[in-house]
DNA sequence: CGAGGTAAGTTGACGTGGGTAACTGAACGT
DNA sequence: ACGTTCAGTTACCCACGTCAACTTACCTCG
């Protein structure tokens, strides 16, 4: 019982070697869910759980890294459904983005290490492992995204020729922002997260949907840097002028 | 050579333990920034770099990560001091939040590992040990930012009545998702990964401020979810009714 | 001044982790 | 029947975090 299996596991059919290749990334999912730990996680503990030898593991991922690949690609495809499914319950475009962002965090912090996984690697010094931005953008949650987006332009919540993929990689950065501050310091948000969560995605909606119809700023250092009323009072005024919603 | 000093290095005086402390969080620091690589920094290679063997690090840290924690609150302390720094040359206070958060992305940017570090370490598992919340909240930083937006509030950029620190950590998130994500996938934000987080700081900082004048929303479930033209043309009709900035 | 006491460091080792080289054996084509 | 090849194993290497036990230099105090 030191590594192997007890029984010595009926070996797999010739062309049969994807089907450890699944058992192996469920047993790393589900040590990962089961025990909420990244360092849980070894190839020894997943080799264990499948009921294979250690070596056996490099036999279908090139190194960890290659593992947690696809591990991370197995959340995203999670992420994807929850979020396509609490978009479903509104026709609201606008909305629409709102409930994506809402299940999004909340997913997140049902799942702190998935998330963390998924999102929170960085690339190994060397070049670029980890799941990248290319596995990102050609995937379906990216263009899910920038779909529900382009419904938003479509009804005038972001100005006509705003481009759909830069507002939603913006909006998915303040989601992303929210929710790992969260995770990493708990206890920032005083003890409900989602409540800052929600503000957060919120307020980049409404900013990114603001600036798209007030068209480009410049921040050069050509501004009056040293107005005592400069960009503030404008602003105020403006703000204090609005149409109630 | 394989582990201690060439010269066997002087011992420290009686009460002169806290030196080598310093020297090993220097080295510590210097490893990270100098190979940009968290997996660089082992305690055996801090420990040889300040010339002193492996264990000694134990009679100053308790732990690898209590190093690492002593890391973090320096890395925040360099981070702070740029900010202010930045935000002196400007005497209009949303300006001053504004230059605020573009240094901040700068320097997440041009140092990842020490920003990662610092941000993205998650507490292990057990109870919280990364530097945390309350390090943070009792920090100068964070006071620094929530002084800021007091004084955005005072000039009338958000609503009186503000909470200052909920906006301050608003900002805050929005700033950190971004650049986070710049770093954990490189390539996103097209070759200008700067002009995207500037982009997010702007957007969470408009909403911030129109939110603050909107007031709070109802987003329970009893908002009819399947009205075709919901929240998505009240917004439109706002903003296009909007005066321009 | 010399004899502790103790702070400051060292040696050596343990356990665990990622990763590889070399071997073994069942399944298949011929 | 036979060799090839896939699928998996055994045995090993090296680096890491950490600890127990030992040593050595400094300082104090009689």
């Amino acid at each position: 019982m030191t590594t192997a299996a007890a029984r010595p596991r009926r070996r797999a059919r010739r062309g049969d070697g994807e089907r450890l290749r699944e058992e192996i990334l469920g047993a790393a999912r589900g040590l990962l869910a089961e025990t909420q730990d990244a360092d849980a996680v070894s190839v020894r503990s997943v080799a264990e759980r499948v009921g294979v030898s250690t070596p056996s593991i490099y036999l279908h991922f090139a190194d960890k890294a290659a593992l947690l690949d696809a591990v991370c690609e197995a959340v995203f495809s999670d992420l994807d459904r929850v979020m396509e499914e609490a978009a479903a319950v509104t026709s609201d475009p606008f909305d629409g983005l709102r409930m994506r962002g809402v299940v999004y965090v909340r997913f997140a912090l049902d799942n702190p290490e998935q998330y963390r996984l998924a999102m929170m690697r960085m690339p190994a010094h060397g070049e670029a492992h980890p799941f990248s931005a290319e596995d990102i953008v050609g995937g379906p949650t990216y263009h899910h995204l920038t779909v529900a987006v382009q419904r938003c332009i479509d009804v005038g919540v972001f100005a006509p020729g705003t481009d759909p993929a830069t507002v939603a990689t913006t909006l998915w950065a303040a989601a992303h922002g929210a929710v790992s501050l969260c995770l990493a310091k708990p206890g920032l948000a005083g003890d409900d997260a989602i409540a800052l969560c929600e503000t957060v995605i919120d307020h980049a909606g409404l900013g990114a949907a603001l600036a798209s119809y007030l068209g480009p700023h410049e921040h050069g250092p050509d501004a009056d840097h040293h107005a005592p009323d400069g960009i503030s009072t404008q602003l105020a005024g403006m703000l204090r002028a609005l149409p109630q919603l």
